[in-house]
RNA sequence: GCGAAAGUGGCGGAAUUGGCAGACGCGCUGGUCUUAGGAGCCAGUCCUGGAAACGGGGUGGGGGUUCAAGUCCCCCCUUUCGCACCA
């Protein structure tokens, strides 16, 4: 960015006597009556209804709906919505048919704890809220297609929803198992993995508990692969996808069979040894002639089969002490690691060595096969453990040029070296090592590679009352039996009295709703009592947008192969992992059962920023809650949502001031009073000079910034061709002014009515009532149907960003010693020529010899004297 | 501990490929109009010396590369976010 291609800026302007203002009649824009009219105006002619039968360029601009667990929109609403409208709006401009529909997530815990608290039934409250929050939604002056409007807890919604479900269910992706899985204690239900990040409950911050529950999983594992390949074809944020990646967690290594001195039940003897097998997971297969020990989870199956009796009582009072902790207790790093001894012994798969078995609590059940090798030499947290409980430490790695000696070590050496204390693999390197051990035990039958992953299933079932039933029958005697799809929807019960939390899910303690016949036998069976987590809710969202009153159909084929995948998605970042991985994982299943015909349902993705306030994140507690009604109140919807995009980067976010809006107020108010004044019979024709330039200057810059999603520049651009315009409309300047200013050389603006036309398009998305307003007062023949948002984006035309002078930066020695006004073109030779004329060069050149030149041409001269 | 991003005036924030640091806005100062001004308009506003012209310094700290560094490289500090015994 250059001084010179500033349409306003004017440095060297001489200082003129103050010229009053003749015809700037000063007075605030009358946003009151003219928003709710332009609004009034769009739905009357349907204007954001997209006729979806006809695609043409299509666009499908999607946020993130929103969840009505209260009854108003908060902040962050607006600042995830209305920056993402003024987007589809530019893309709607630029002539594509857009699809911006909204709805609300209405399901789930927030929704219906704020209805316990207050004794109300969900579905009085839930509907309460949208009532309102549409309200709200309407007043951000969006292109919302309302008609399209969807409720995920609508029968109509959730049928869908079960039925989803039920394709699962076919394809073996929904499944029912016993498993140590987490429990919120305040939530009273499971939550998944995901939900409870860091041994918390996500939505109340309560240490979750480890509870031993049979629960229904989606089977996200098996996508685990894909959902990770198909990361690189996905415009998303950097960040987003290495969260993903993180969270997927994948890690090659091997698999590697260890015999038990006994033979068990039910556990594999590949041999016919007369022992068991029991398999281990590592990524460092070239440390296995360093294993000393080995350690099962607490929760590990062998555990109660192979402790002696000796040891039992130890085992069963740490196990114990192990389920009463906490996840977050059990996961901090900062404890010190506990085990205990079970008595029992392993055959090493190479050397034959006895190695003792131990349970840990650092050792976790739901990762590789919940059974380790232990390495203590190699590994720090085995390393901890061996120096605790006084285990053997073995050297097997020895670092680049020196050597190991385990009486001394203070940590574990983690790092690559050479192979040594491990027979026929001595002096090889220790990643050589890594497949040249798998290879060995892979013929030997006692080893595979293997990958394996972080993920976990995803645990869907809920043990709550405010969500979609899930559609299955449990029959004694057919066992697992689908509601037969002209069933659905399962209707959740309404005269529902007691729908607060107590452990196990209200819909269980309702015999009208939990006795059915087996679909199959007949015989008397029950409901699943449990509900769907609402992530599945928000899963498929995006597809029953484009078929909303279907009720034959989840979503119509024609439409959703035309429409999907969405082009461009915005929301918070906090769904990073969440809600993107689900639903990624759903439209993968729904493609391999070829119900859609795309893999990826986002293909842009932009996450806004956070906006706090003083500092902090919006909360009621912190009582730092920004009510944006106060503002839209005060100055109208537009500068409120123009003042979010201009508060400085759309994916950075920030903090939140009162102050700066009335920058906004004013720039609307002088924008306004420029069109009162010189809408009427401003000058007809092409605009020339000056004006033309910056007028093509604003463009190409607004252009590229709402393509980078850049709004707080893009605004800056229109201020300083306001700003420009203003003075040049208002006091015609001297003609000896800077380049950078608008001159007219006259009284008017020549083609002033072209650039008021195209200024009036380029505000428009970012405002849409004013630039609605604006382009109106420009043409009296203009009906109000008319809708600037079908006129053409403007293009610039490059030949107008040519100049004929431009701004030269001589530099002695690198300081900034002057400024040249040449032809863009000039020549190196001409530059110097001139430089050394010039009288403020002279006592930085003159007596020195000028020893090198460098020279960017149109830009910069830098003469290296000495 | 690991991973990612960021640190620029009083404040929010701008700065293609390294090429005029501080655009735009808030706030502040002075002026103007006014019964009034918390409205509008005009001028100024990184720090520092100077009446000015014009100098000197300056993008978290330190070093380096370069004619030239907010931007590239190395080390350090701080902040935010994510993950956190994943074998």
């Amino acid at each position: 960015m250059t001084n010179d291609q500033r349409p306003t800026t004017n440095d060297q302007r001489p200082t003129t006597n103050n010229q009053q203002p003749t015809t700037i009649h000063s007075m605030d824009y009358p946003f009151a009556p003219i928003e709710p009219k332009w609004r009034a105006v769009w739905d009357q002619t349907g204007a954001h209804h997209t006729d979806l039968t006809k695609p043409g360029r299509k666009f499908y601009g999607l946020v993130m709906f929103s969840y009505p667990s209260a009854k108003k929109l908060h902040i962050g609403h607006w600042y995830n919505f209305a920056p993402a409208d003024s987007f589809f709006r530019w893309k709607r401009m630029q002539g594509y048919n857009v699809f911006e529909p909204m709805g609300f997530d209405a399901f789930g815990l927030p929704a219906e704890n704020y209805a316990v608290a207050r004794g109300v039934h969900p579905g009085v409250t839930t509907a309460d809220s949208i009532t309102h929050i549409r309200e709200q939604l309407q007043q951000i002056g969006a292109m919302y297609d309302w008609t399209r409007e969807v409720n995920t807890s609508s029968p109509e919604y959730y049928r869908w929803t079960q039925w989803i479900f039920l394709q699962l269910f076919h394809r073996g992706l929904a499944y029912q198992k016993q498993a140590p899985v987490n429990w919120c204690p305040s939530c009273q239900t499971v939550l998944a993995n995901e939900q409870a990040e860091g041994g918390s409950c996500e939505r109340c911050g309560t240490p979750v508990l480890k509870r031993d529950l049979k629960q229904w999983f989606f089977k996200i594992t098996q996508y685990a692969d894909r959902l990770l390949e198909s990361l690189s074809r996905l415009d998303w944020p950097r960040k987003t996808k290495i969260m993903q990646e993180n969270w997927i967690g994948r890690s090659e290594g091997a698999m590697i069979s260890f015999a038990l001195e006994k033979l068990i039940e039910g556990w594999p003897d590949p041999s016919g040894s007369g022992f068991s097998y029991f398999e281990i997971f590592t990524t460092r297969p070239d440390t296995l002639y360093g294993v000393t020990y080995m350690v099962f989870a607490p929760e590990h199956p062998l555990v109660a089969e192979i402790t002696t009796p000796k040891q039992r009582g130890a085992v069963e009072t740490y196990i114990d002490s192990v389920h009463r902790a906490t996840d977050i207790e059990r996961i901090s790093t900062e404890r010190e690691k506990t085990g205990v001894f079970t008595g029992a012994y392993a055959t090493h798969p190479l050397t034959g060595d006895r190695l003792p078995i131990w349970i840990a609590d650092y050792v976790l059940m739901g990762y590789g096969t919940g059974a380790v090798m232990a390495v203590p030499a190699h590994d720090q947290r085995d390393f901890e453990f061996a120096r605790k409980y006084q285990l053997p430490i073995r050297v097997v790695i020895q670092p680049p040029g020196s050597s190991l000696d385990p009486a001394f070590m203070d940590q574990a050496y983690e790092e690559p070296g050479v192979m040594v204390n491990s027979a026929e693999f001595n002096g090889t390197a220790s990643e050589e090592g890594k497949s040249a051990v798998t290879r060995k035990l892979t013929e030997l039958n006692r080893g595979r590679q293997a990958v394996t992953y972080r993920l976990r299933d995803w645990l869907v079932s809920r043990q709550r009352y405010w969500g979609a039933p899930i559609p299955i029958i449990h029959c004694d005697v057919c066992g697992l039996v689908p509601v037969p799809e002209d069933q659905l929807p399962v209707r959740l019960p309404e005269n529902v009295k007691e729908f607060a939390p107590k452990g196990k899910s209200p819909l269980a303690n309702l015999p009208e709703f939990m006795d059915v016949e087996c679909p199959i036998c007949g015989l008397p069976a029950k409901r699943d009592p449990d509900t769907m987590d609402t992530f599945v809710d928000s899963s498929w969202y995006f597809l029953r947008y484009l078929s909303p009153d279907r009720d034959d159909v989840a979503w119509d084929p024609e439409v959703t192969k035309a429409w999907l995948p969405v082009d461009q998605y915005i929301g918070g970042a906090e769904h990073s992992v969440m809600h993107l991985l689900y639903a990624r994982f759903i439209i993968k299943a729904l493609y391999d059962a070829r119900l859609v015909s795309f893999d990826e349902p986002f293909t842009c993705l932009r996450h806004q920023g956070i906006i706090t306030h003083k500092g902090d994140k919006m909360s009621k507690s912190r009582g730092n809650v920004v009510n944006p009604d106060a503002f839209v109140e005060k100055y109208g919807s537009d500068v409120f949502r123009m003042y979010m995009m201009f508060m400085g980067d759309y994916e950075q976010g920030g903090d939140w001031s009162d102050g700066g809006i009335t920058g906004i107020a004013r720039f609307v108010n002088r924008l306004w009073t420029l069109y009162l004044n010189h809408a009427e019979g401003a000058e007809e024709g092409e605009p020339s000079g000056d004006v033309r330039y910056a007028l093509h200057y604003t463009i190409q810059h607004v252009t590229q910034d709402l393509e980078t999603l850049h709004f707080n520049t893009a605004i800056s651009r229109m201020m300083e061709l306001l700003n420009g315009l203003l003075e040049a409309a208002v006091q015609p300047p001297p003609l000896s002014r800077g380049v950078g200013g608008i001159s007219s050389g006259q009284g008017g603006i020549p083609g002033l009515k072209i650039v008021l036309d195209t200024f009036a398009r380029l505000v428009a998305p970012f405002a849409p009532h004013l630039g609605e307003e604006l382009w109106h007062m420009l043409d009296a023949k203009r009906k109000e149907t008319d809708s600037v948002f079908d006129q053409p984006w403007p293009e610039y035309d490059p030949a107008a960003l040519v100049r004929d002078k431009v701004t030269l930066v001589v530099q002695v020695n690198g300081k900034l010693r002057d400024k040249l006004e040449v032809n863009p073109d000039i020549d190196q030779e001409s530059v110097v020529a001139l430089a050394k004329m010039s009288e403020r060069l002279t006592p930085y050149l003159e007596g020195k010899q000028i020893r090198k030149v460098i020279f960017v041409p149109g830009k910069l001269l830098n003469l290296v004297v000495g």
